[in-house]
DNA sequence: ACGGGCTGTCTTTTT
DNA sequence: GACAGCCCGT
């Protein structure tokens, strides 16, 4: 069958549209992975495209993966096809692998996560002197973070600071921040997508190169981009032109995190000869659940406009469920579960539960946990973000790289080795007046007689275990490199107490790493540690998405792309969704709103709604008012739980 | 390197 | 009310 027989009109329209810019408005269910996938296959079986000269940008990687799969498959090529599907944020570390020389960075940068970014911001506190009551080195890596995402100067954005102190230091600590980090040949996260403008802006001919190189640009989520990623994709496309972006207005969640609804909002005033295709027909919830979120977003007011419909049946209604306290709310939603599960038969890993904060998980575990109902928690913590876990794949970097401070000062004294914190303190001195790292100045300790002889023999030691790790990574795979260093090092006996539980789910996350890396070598059979580990900084998740039957638990956030036959939407009181503290700062309800839409878009067929009356904040016991969301919600088509038991 | 007691915080979180 | 992060003492 062909490509085009297996879409709507609507869908066809877009995915033909081939020759100029191309703005698809997708509402939610409406086939939009599907179209992009189609289009990227379509491009390549029908126009010849060569597989590489097309980018798909994704807002995860997990979602480049999956599509690239889709893609491949459709067309019957084998995986390991070379494409650019991927997020901004790969493809500009790939590119800029190559290019950074040109633009004054080495080549062998090392990307900080959020966490190293975290380290060195508090690092540069110290140093300056800077206490951290003064300013909050979570507040200034925001501060950090907004500004290059908005690709703005630091120094025109003092005057509009109230505090023209703090301003001042604040600056000060910006420039020495981001000196430390080209010091330590390091880019932060949003560094990749800025300095791949920077490069394409200032060097003409890769600019030349890389709009002639990407005949089509492809975006996924475009709702969700930030400032420097949509002028990234105009400095690709300016000239041809040739640029499909397909987003939904009404599903931007992440402006907290620099998204620009904007973009999606303005994209024809950039591109004045768009086409515009919205797709409207909704295939995944039954008409009544439709119906309920379209009256709820037709509040907000920064829309496009359009309006879902489906040929489905009405469905059920949505349920709602009122409770005296949250303990009784999460039992009557576990009863819930068990009933539909038990009675219904439905399988539990059709069944979600979401959350407006994830502090509200735990209510809900626990009486799962009471009833015996298996569960995962999505997105609870970060695999990689995990202490132990850092830890290995710092080794790594550090076997891969020696010069990578950053990654050694993390590992330098873990497990604990003598090399304590003055003689660190020492060797960075050292190897700041050298302007060189900290490895060259402990090979360099080794000769001049500046540390106490213990200290350096210690040295000498650690140095010695390194460069036997990094001969074996010649001509080993990095699951064997990696296995080496856990034996040399003790790491697992420093853990500590075997039969502790929270040394156990250590060492289970260490087993899961290795057996990461195994999955990993698989599936790129040819990779070396650089490309392993090129890979890891840039995700986070390993795939645990294993076909268990389990009920799933998560905030709205984590939900976005998801679908399940049955959704509970819990936690529906006002200091909690709307948040609170988000109407403060911001003030932007509709954001909430949206927030509100996605979790009942992700529902097929059956929505529970639950709150409660009297909720813990604080610790403290406060009567709270329903969401005023359930309020804007078509009241004709919500039963409260009690009337559906006595109907 | 550790434990106790104190204080401030308390959304969401791809990359 | 729970917890993380910090200081301070051992």
């Amino acid at each position: 069958m062909s490509l085009l027989e297996q879409l709507n009109p609507q869908q066809r329209e877009a995915v033909e549209y081939c020759d100029g810019p191309l703005l698809v408005i997708a509402g939610a269910g409406s086939g939009k992975t599907r179209v992009i996938t189609y289009k990227i296959a379509y491009l390549i079986r029908e126009l010849n495209i060569a597989p590489r000269r097309i980018f798909a940008a994704t807002f995860t990687n997990k979602a480049a993966g999956e599509m690239k799969r889709r893609v491949t498959s459709l067309l019957g090529l084998p995986y390991d096809t070379p494409m650019n599907i991927a997020t901004f944020h790969s493809l500009s570390a790939r590119i800029l692998r190559r290019e950074a020389k040109k633009i004054g960075i080495s080549n062998n940068f090392v990307i900080c996560d959020e966490k190293d970014q975290f380290a060195l911001i508090k690092a540069c506190l110290k140093e300056l002197n800077i206490s951290e009551k003064f300013m909050p080195p979570a507040h200034v890596q925001q501060l950090i973070n907004q500004i290059k995402m908005r690709m703005l100067n630091p120094d025109e954005i003092l005057d509009k600071r109230t505090h023209p102190k703090r301003g001042r230091i604040f600056l000060q600590l910006y420039h020495y921040y981001h000196r430390r980090l080209r010091d330590n040949d390091a880019l932060d996260f949003e560094d990749l997508i800025t300095e791949f403008v920077r490069l394409l802006r200032e060097d003409e001919n890769t600019r030349i190169y890389y709009q002639q190189l990407f005949s089509h640009v492809l975006v996924d989520e475009f709702q969700d981009t930030n400032y420097s990623q949509y002028e990234l994709i105009k400095l690709l496309v300016s000239g041809h032109n040739r640029v499909t972006v397909v987003g939904d207005e009404d599903q931007s969640i992440y402006s907290w995190r620099g998204a620009e609804l904007d973009n999606l909002l303005h994209f024809a005033d950039d591109f004045p000869d768009v086409k515009i295709v919205k797709l409207e027909q909704n295939y995944r919830s039954t008409a009544n659940i439709l119906q309920a979120a379209s009256t709820l977003i037709a509040n907000n007011t920064q829309r496009l406009g359009k309006w879902l419909w489906t040929d489905k049946h009405p469905g059920e209604p949505l349920y709602l469920i009122q409770a005296a306290d949250e303990v009784d709310e999460a039992k009557r939603v576990v009863k819930q579960i068990v009933r539909l599960h038990f009675q219904d038969r439905i399988p539990l890993k059709d069944i979600a539960l979401f959350f407006r904060q994830s502090s509200l998980s735990r209510l809900f575990e626990d009486q799962l946990r009471q009833e015996g109902l298996p569960y995962r928690v999505v997105g609870a913590i970060r695999f990689y973000d995990r202490a132990e876990i850092k830890d290995l794949i710092s080794y790594l970097r550090v076997v891969a790289n020696p010069h990578n401070t950053l990654s050694l000062q993390r590992i330098i004294n873990r497990p604990t080795r003598g090399i304590g914190e003055k003689t660190l303190n020492k060797l960075m001195q050292w190897a700041t007046e050298h302007h060189t790292s900290l490895y060259e100045a402990m090979v360099s300790a080794l000769d001049n007689q500046l540390l106490p002889e213990r200290t350096i023999n210690k040295i000498s030691d650690f140095l010695a275990l390194l460069h036997r790790w990094q001969r074996l990574a010649e001509h080993k795979k990095p699951d064997k490199v990696l296995e080496q260093i856990i034996e040399d090092t003790g790491y697992i006996e420093w853990l500590g107490d075997k039969t502790k539980l929270e040394v156990i789910s250590k060492i289970e996350n260490i087993d899961e790493l290795i057996f990461a890396v195994e999955e990993f070598l698989q599936e790129h059979p040819q990779a070396t540690l650089d490309e392993y580990l090129e890979a890891v900084s840039l995700s986070t998740y390993v795939d645990e998405m294993r076909d268990e039957d389990v009920v799933s638990l998560m905030t709205i956030h984590c939900a976005k792309g998801l679908e399940f036959r049955v959704v509970f939407l819990v936690g529906l009181d006002e200091p909690i969704f709307p948040s609170h503290r988000t109407l403060e700062e911001t003030g932007d309800i509709e954001e909430e709103r949206r927030l509100f839409y996605v979790g009942l878009t992700r529902s097929k067929e059956l929505i529970f709604l639950s709150r409660a009356n009297i909720r813990r904040i604080f610790g403290r016991k406060t009567l709270v008012l329903p969401s005023r969301f359930l309020k804007e919600l078509p009241q004709e088509l919500i039963v409260s739980y009690m009337d559906r038991i006595f109907a």
